[in-house]
DNA sequence: CTCGGAATAT
DNA sequence: CATATTCCGA
């Protein structure tokens, strides 16, 4: 009778160290919402700060600490066992579904846009991201989704500016909205054809600044995602609150680092950090000129439309 | 054996 | 519906 899983490990300690205020950076990747560093009783800008309590009444049974913490199984208890070998406690555990947001879009249309179509698979693009946490399932699946949509767009004559002709295609159109479309990476474009030998996608390897430097959002994107899961098995739509950046906080996520060289392909990141690479985020303000957005009132909506952007920077 | 891609499950 | 997981082919 094995029953499922028992959580909590890796996390299991993070909460110690975590990053005081001052280390947060601005340009956080924006998660964690500002209810769940309440509860974990962690300084947030926000909550520490004065102004700004949640918005939303939650009654999140607080079993959530309590449950850690129980479960808790760094120093004290024990986690595991033992056995010897103090190992990481990564490794062997779920790990909490990964959300995928639009700035995290972004750097994976971006990564794409950059690698070309032929180039753009999972362990390139996750490579590229350099985002921690980062498994090449991830990636795969969200690139399986993401062809899926630009074949779709394609197949429309794309009535421009968001028109969706089915309910279901806004939820998704929205995701996908926040990143630019680089070209349309249609199938059988690239190189295609070109006999001959260069592809134009192909050999060539765009300088794309892979952002080596950026570490405090994505170890962030590693954090909330556990809590994400932790907090909520919910059903999609989280809302996402802005937070800061645990800098310097490596619990050792992932073992696998991502140098996982390849013969014949070369370290395409440099060691100098180039931290050039700006996350131009997109500011748009959609909503359909005109439409009424909103939750009004309307008729029968009886969907809340959140804002999916992390709303504000700071 | 690793990786990529779709199918399938949750 | 969004991800994860699984399966299969290269």
């Amino acid at each position: 009778m094995r029953e499922e899983e028992e959580e909590g490990s890796w996390f299991a300690r993070w909460e110690e160290e975590l990053p005081s205020p001052e280390e947060l950076m601005p340009l956080s990747q924006t998660l964690i919402t500002p209810d769940l560093a309440l509860a974990f009783d962690i300084p947030t800008p926000s909550s520490s700060n004065h102004h700004q309590h949640q918005q939303q009444h939650h009654h999140h049974n607080s079993n959530l600490q309590t449950d850690l913490d129980s479960s808790d199984l760094n120093g004290s208890g024990g986690a595991g066992a033992g056995a010897g070998g103090g190992d990481e406690p990564a490794r062997t555990l779920k790990r909490p579904r990964l959300v995928w947001t639009p700035q995290l879009h972004k750097r994976f249309v971006d990564a794409v846009a950059h690698l070309g179509i032929k180039n753009a698979v999972p362990k390139t693009i996750m490579q590229l991201m350099s985002v921690d946490g980062l498994t090449r399932e991830n990636v795969a699946s969200h690139l399986q989704k993401y062809r899926l949509y630009l074949k779709r767009m394609q197949g429309l004559g794309s009535s421009s500016s968001g028109a969706s002709c089915s309910p279901a295609d806004a939820a998704t159109d929205q995701l996908f909205a926040s990143a630019p479309i680089p070209h349309h990476f249609l199938r059988g474009g690239g190189g295609g054809g070109g006999g001959g030998g260069t592809g134009p996608a192909e050999a060539t390897f765009v300088p794309f600044v892979p952002v080596a430097a950026l570490q405090h959002h994505q170890q962030m994107v590693a954090a909330a995602q556990q809590q994400q899961q932790q907090f909520y098995h919910h059903r999609q739509q989280q809302q996402i609150g802005h937070f800061g950046s645990p800098v310097g906080f490596d619990h050792g996520f992932l073992t696998r680092g991502q140098p996982q060289l390849q013969p014949g392909m070369h370290r395409m990141v440099p060691p100098v950090p180039a931290a050039s690479y700006v996350d131009d985020l997109e500011e748009g303000s959609r909503g359909g000129g005109g439409s009424g957005s909103g939750s009004g009132g309307g008729s029968g909506a009886g969907r809340r439309v959140l804002t999916l952007f992390p709303t504000g920077e700071d």
